[in-house]
DNA sequence: ATAGATTAATTGTATATACAATTATACAAT
DNA sequence: ATTGTATAATTGTATATACAATTAATCTAT
């Protein structure tokens, strides 16, 4: 019987109920005709009035459709399960850093599933990202990906959780909020900043200065795989050559500490530079007080942008394929096809030009 | 009287319609109780099956709320009235050249009104595109900011005229179709052209070499301003060393370019390189070729990219002003403020730093 | 063959009626 | 003060009935 005339849901809704899951079992397939409001109230018993009570709120819903002396027909299903398929990309700015390559990969694995992307600068600002916020959730986004601003762990899990609250999956790029449980795709920054400070010191360098901002996960990360390369091969850390900055990048202050760390040249064989955009500031700098690199001193960077007028040394980040793989992430998360966090941790490796000198 | 009992349209419909008047018209305003299914039948002279079927056509169109014991009210209409705010960006590549900087151009401006941006990236292909071109037309967007692909003039066209039969408008940016009437901003490329020349000219350069492609409008014109230039000050246009390719950008392509004309240094003392990725190209190659700039020959470029590293003296474009006057030209457009197409030229103005000599 | 009229099936519109469920409010009991 | 109970207003659910409108299909006349 398919109406339970005892059940405290109401009948036309029981009806309605079973017509939907004859539908999506394939009973009615599309553009069938189901049986005529006479039929059914035959079938079940009930009055016409109750039968086209359901049959409306499915015509209302797009499973059906009514036409006049005919029938009443079942739509396809496929054209109506218009899933959304627009992204979020949260990034501190398109133009600087690996944003652009990062905005690519997304894109073309948004691309590869017919997706879409929405791009949000946040010049690394809580209230911008909270701006932007606003904005996805109005525009009902399948999902975000996003690359934490320089807030606080407290606004960064607060941004995370209102979306999670509307059911919209989070990926994480790059840089990790800690306390919060969610899935983020980066790269083995701690093994990187081990294996290029090792390279450095295989190369005959003892004296290594360094410059970065703790803020961030990623770079944090790099500093300590510094210290352990060094602590492992008998290096004594030396704060006096360990700038780290606490606050986002901000181009006059890094001259600062690249104008200081390169007056003590003599002191020091090498630079490891947090990102390839403090190498940049050291190779201008070094032009205008004279210095050559690497003849005077050895510099390594980090992420490998493309620039093609220096030769720097740097750790080749896989940024291209972050996006991609966040994008992956994001898409099986939006289909519901994994539960639990999970972490993707992808590979950098060194480029070698020649921004170092060999001391052996 | 509110029914006409002998109109053909229905009753249920009459009383629809008189209801969305007094909502629209403001009797009964936002959060107002409309009057009980009892009193509508009542003033009306309906069934209350009737007036139900209206009021319940008016709740699934989202302008009123029922609330049990208490009756039926007026859901806030301008909550509803939700415009679609998202614009769609279509560049050939979001990490070269100043797509960026525009993209940032347009994204600022798009956070100022609360729209949204959809990034497209097309590889100046015209199937990539056009595949993009029905992602957004399925995502309903409300308007479409296009740098037109390297396609034919048709096809560049058939973009265009797939939106507008959408009722989207369409903004070109940077490059121009000819042949159809649409909104564009773009920058006077060819009094930059002129401009630049002159520089050289007046530099005391009379031998310059210049190397673009002629499938964009913008190239077009750099080089009409540049031939005008030499003619004015009376110099001979030479073709043997005007290097004109039809295609896209393509890197190889245009180092052979360079080598040609690097080669012919002797009877060159200036080059004008057709935007700023080309003159890093020659400046790549002049390296490895041990020829200096500007010692042994001079460059200019065109777009003002920021190179940290490379002291080119360029055009620079106001492109991230480009890109919020699309975003704004396009948003009058949604509004449906302005008829007829509207043409807006930025203007350029040349940065001087160290890639050219004086003879003079 | 074609145009026009008829038929019948089906959904569309409309009414009268009855009882159920929900819940703001008032009132009562503890 | 809190909790429980009753009341009444209003929407929610359900039925029986009747006629209207639409239109595919059939029949009829030319």
């Amino acid at each position: 019987m398919i109406i339970d005339r005892n059940s405290p849901v109401p009948q036309y809704f029981q009806l309605q109920t079973w017509l939907i899951e004859q539908i999506e079992q394939g009973v009615f397939k599309t553009n069938d005709k189901i049986p005529t409001e006479e039929e059914l109230a035959e079938i079940t018993g009930l009055a016409r009035a109750t039968i086209r009570q359901a049959v409306q709120n499915l015509v209302n819903m797009g499973y059906l459709e009514r036409k006049r002396r005919l029938g009443t027909f079942v739509i396809n299903n496929e054209a109506k399960s218009e899933t959304r398929t627009i992204v979020g990309l949260l990034v501190p700015d398109i133009r600087s850093g690996y944003a652009p390559e990062l905005a690519r990969g997304v894109e073309d694995e948004a691309a590869k599933n017919k997706h879409s992307l929405i791009l949000c600068d946040t010049d690394d600002l809580y209230v911008k990202t909270e701006f932007h916020v606003n904005r996805l959730l109005e525009n009902s986004v399948a999902g975000v990906i996003l690359m934490p601003p320089a807030a606080t762990d407290e606004q960064n899990q607060k941004i995370v959780t209102r979306f999670l609250n509307n059911n919209i999956p989070v990926v994480l790029v790059d840089r990790i909020i800690p306390g919060i449980e969610i899935d983020y795709v980066t790269t083995n920054n701690f093994e990187g900043g081990y294996e290029i400070t090792e390279y450095l010191i295989k190369k005959g360098h003892r004296k290594i200065g360094i410059v970065l901002s703790t803020l961030f996960s990623t770079e944090r990360d790099r500093l300590e795989g510094y210290k352990k390369a060094l602590t492992d091969h008998g290096i004594p850390i030396d704060p006096d050559i360990i700038i780290a900055d606490s606050g986002p990048f901000i181009q006059n202050r890094y001259f600062k500490y690249a104008r200081t760390l390169l007056k003590k040249r003599n002191d020091l064989s090498a630079i490891f530079a947090g990102h390839d955009r403090i190498a940049l500031i050291f190779y201008s700098l070094a032009k205008e007080m004279g210095v050559s690199i690497p003849g005077d001193i050895s510099i390594v960077g980090y992420d490998d942008l493309h620039f093609t007028t220096i030769p720097l040394t740097t750790m080749h980040q896989p940024i291209y394929e972050m996006g991609q793989e966040s994008m992956k992430l994001i898409m099986s998360r939006i289909n519901g096809e994994d539960k639990g966090p999970r972490d993707i941790v992808l590979k950098s490796h060194i480029v070698e030009r020649e921004s170092v000198d060999s001391l052996v």
